[in-house]
DNA sequence: CGCCTAATTGAACTTGTTCAAGAACTGTGG
DNA sequence: CCACAGTTCTTGAACAAGTTCAATTAGGCG
């Protein structure tokens, strides 16, 4: 058995990064204290009036809405350095809750507003982290609208790889901290389904679990092709041919 | 046969609205030349440089992902006011087509960058749009990730409705300019499953054909119970026992 | 009026869901 | 440190919603 290199996760977004690596909007925030969040605790709620914005310091957060009989749809999760809370309106239009334990830190959305408004330098950013959750949110609509559950569930194995290896955590397990409702609520599946998927996953080599919340990823390049990014790798020859040889790992 | 009050339709959204209805954005596109786009001619495609912005004048764009094996997303329909190619990438993330025969305006996004950064009455207005255009990204994702196929095309029917009747056309025959492919391909669904559900409404009296790209709603209050907008009706009693009442309308 | 594409309709099938156990991790307390 | 308890996760079998494939019908435009 062999293992695929890892630089297949390698990509050049511009993630917001660590605090303080390019990150402007963080001075907006500096100066807060910082609050703490127990996990399943919430930061807001939708419906709430909408008077703060939070930046997060630690930990994850899950942000979802909820529609009528209690079905679950979570729109993301937020990680160090993202912002929480951003929007026009009078009110939040969904809820935030801590599924680590989290830390972040407040600001009045009038403060926020004002210093961002009032600075060159961080309205272009701001605009740039609209943009990307936009992007973020288009990638996620031709996940729900159209992959498969396996997909799916690839495609999310890899965008938190990808963070990950982004952060430097290069190497070795993956941290997966929300629980199997969590990502099936945020990939539109049943816990399930995603259960069963994993299992498959893992049972092919592809990943390896390492305790209920962490993974090994053993075949980047065969998770890319599973995640059905038609980016290159679906027409490039090369690739192909590597998925087919990895189709039998064991 | 009784036919539902047409307010149920009624909203308060701040929608872009007609040109020049406190679109300010528009001014920024005033001077261009007016271009014209045949149906199903592209604005732009996904990969090209992004070198411009557009406002759409007149007709409705659709705006679009392929991913690798032509499966197609559509992640919005764009309208008169609308605004496209709003990004912070070099290139723009999706392709954009005219559905109905189309007029926009075009500017470079340094002119429109530049004239809204120095305009303190446009930025927030840019802003705005982005938070509404966030906001309708994260209703679809919930439509996407939870909603069956029939509430699915009962909130597109809703949402266009709702439109509609925001632009005064409130009454008789609302437009449907797109396929059924186009609208399969916006609600994660195949033509077959649209065209049995638009069939199934039809027959329940809840919407009228009138001509393949028309119909009429009859029953607005019945569109919105089906839509599954746990909003209030899914625990106001009266409107509980008006859907009971409406499921047998023949 | 007639062709061509788009839409409808039916039947078989597939994917993912639902329901129902059973197993395994976590963390708590003895 | 181990055992227990509670939850979370896994696994299986039956089911259902939506898809696929294959005609058929209906619009719309020349």
């Amino acid at each position: 058995m062999y293992s695929e290199p890892m630089m297949a996760l390698a990509r050049q977004d511009h993630t917001p990064g660590e605090i303080g690596s390019g990150d402007g909007l963080a001075s907006v925030f500096r100066r807060q204290a910082e609050e703490r969040f127990e996990p399943g605790a919430a930061v807001f709620w939708e419906g709430d009036a909408a008077a703060h914005l939070f930046q997060i310091i630690e930990g994850v957060l899950r942000v979802y809405k909820i529609i009528g009989d209690g079905r679950r749809v979570i729109t993301g999760f937020l990680y160090p350095g993202d912002l929480v809370g951003l929007s026009q309106r009078r009110c939040y239009l969904y809820t935030a809750e801590a599924v680590t334990r989290v830390k972040l830190r407040r600001v009045t959305r009038s403060r926020f507003d004002e210093e961002v408004n009032g600075s060159p330098t961080l309205r272009p950013e701001l605009f740039a982290r609209l943009s990307d959750e936009m992007e973020a949110a288009q990638d996620q609509m031709v996940l729900l609208a159209r992959k498969s559950a396996e997909e799916r569930v690839a495609s999310f194995l890899l965008t938190i790889a990808r963070r990950a290896s982004a952060h430097m955590n290069n190497q070795r397990p993956l941290e997966l901290p929300m629980t199997r409702l969590d990502m099936a609520d945020y990939l539109g599946l049943t816990i399930e389904t995603v259960s069963r998927i994993m299992t498959r996953l893992t049972s092919r080599g592809v990943i390896a679990a390492s305790g209920r919340h962490a993974i090994v990823v053993r075949q980047p390049l065969k998770l890319e092709i599973l995640a059905g990014e038609g980016d290159d790798s679906a027409h490039d020859p090369i690739a192909v041919a590597y998925s087919r040889q990895a189709v039998w790992p064991n």
